[in-house]
DNA sequence: AGGTTGACCTGGACGC
DNA sequence: TGCGTCCAGGTCAACC
């Protein structure tokens, strides 16, 4: 499912249903093929730590985690707290330990918040349970998705040489300024579709937006990224802001599967105008819409309207 | 180093 | 009903 409106959706509804629980046990099936972390570093961070906020990062949904303890809890997450402490301000910076968890849902990944008596759906690869006796389950029939944890090690005063926090692989396609987008795209001589793709470069951004946003600016998709004007580009990223925003507030494209928390589905699939409408007349123009393959992605758009 | 291709997985839609 | 083919929201490692 996950571009960055729906993982953007996603977030926020974690955020919403979960923010503040507290972690009591997770389990992890069949290897959820971790992209930095093993299984082990994965219990080790979650158990016990409380969830202080879910957000997204490029196609990352980021969960800030924190457990205020002794060193001693750390090293040995099974462990009791010795020190009662003090009421949890979810003051994210303040003393204890430190980390993220970093959920990629591939394509097929879905985070869902249920009680533990619901059915486990096939190809859960993942439970956590809550404190007040949720349970958040990672499902993903593909596997292409990639749970990771980050220790960011012990706050506090001085919070020195903690690890930094995961900021993405590119740059925010929603912040990026014009300038910093013709930059970006300067001298690459891959297509521009393939450019939008790069998440080394802008991260978020997929096949569906892709092609909507270079529908949207009058650009073939195939065009050298190098070779763009100043103003096409200048158009790319203002088509691509402004699709990227209509789909947050439709709640996402449902393509074939649903979106969100407790499965509500987006409606911005209704707003395609090229992905997916091979053969099928363009609202603007009648022609009929053009597929061809570009780096192994299926690529749609009008040949009539983009140059 | 930048760019391209195939591999990784499962399931649904479609044609015969 | 069943089987084969193609397609799918995404990355990576391996090549040129």
């Amino acid at each position: 499912m996950p571009e960055l409106p729906e993982v953007e959706t996603i977030a926020r509804g974690m955020d919403e249903r979960v923010r503040g629980s507290k972690i009591i046990s997770v389990w992890l099936g069949s290897k959820p093929e971790p992209l930095q972390s093993t299984a082990e570093e994965i219990v080790a961070a979650l158990t016990g730590s409380t969830l202080e906020r879910i957000y997204r990062v490029g196609k990352h949904i980021v969960a800030d985690l924190t457990r205020r303890d002794d060193t001693e809890r750390s090293r040995h997450p099974s462990g009791r707290s010795r020190q009662p402490g003090k009421k949890s301000g979810g003051n994210w910076r303040g003393h204890g330990w430190h980390g993220q968890w970093l959920v990629h849902l591939g394509m097929t990944g879905r985070l869902v918040v249920t009680l533990p008596d619901a059915p486990v759906a096939p190809h859960t690869h993942a439970i956590v349970q809550l404190d007040d006796r949720r349970e958040i389950r990672f499902v993903d029939p593909r596997r292409f998705g990639r749970l990771a944890v980050l220790d960011l090690g012990h706050g506090g005063a001085q919070g020195a040489k903690n690890r930094a926090r995961f900021t993405g692989p590119g740059r925010e396609p929603l912040d990026i300024a014009p300038e910093a987008f013709c930059a970006l795209l300067h001298g690459r001589r891959t297509p521009i579709k393939s450019a939008l793709l790069n998440q080394s470069l802008l991260h978020g951004v997929g096949n569906i937006y892709a092609d909507e946003s270079l529908f949207r600016a009058g650009i073939r998709p195939k065009r050298q990224a190098a070779r763009l004007t100043r103003a096409e580009l200048r158009r790319l990223l203002s088509g691509l802001q402004a699709v990227l925003r209509e789909a947050i507030a439709l709640g996402g494209s449902s393509v074939s599967d649903y979106v969100g928390a407790d499965g509500e589905k987006g409606f911005f699939q209704l707003q395609h105008r090229v992905y997916l409408r091979t053969g099928e007349p363009c609202f603007v123009c009648q022609a009929p819409i053009r597929r061809i393959v570009l780096g192994g992605r299926g690529t749609h758009y009008c040949p009539h309207c983009q140059h």
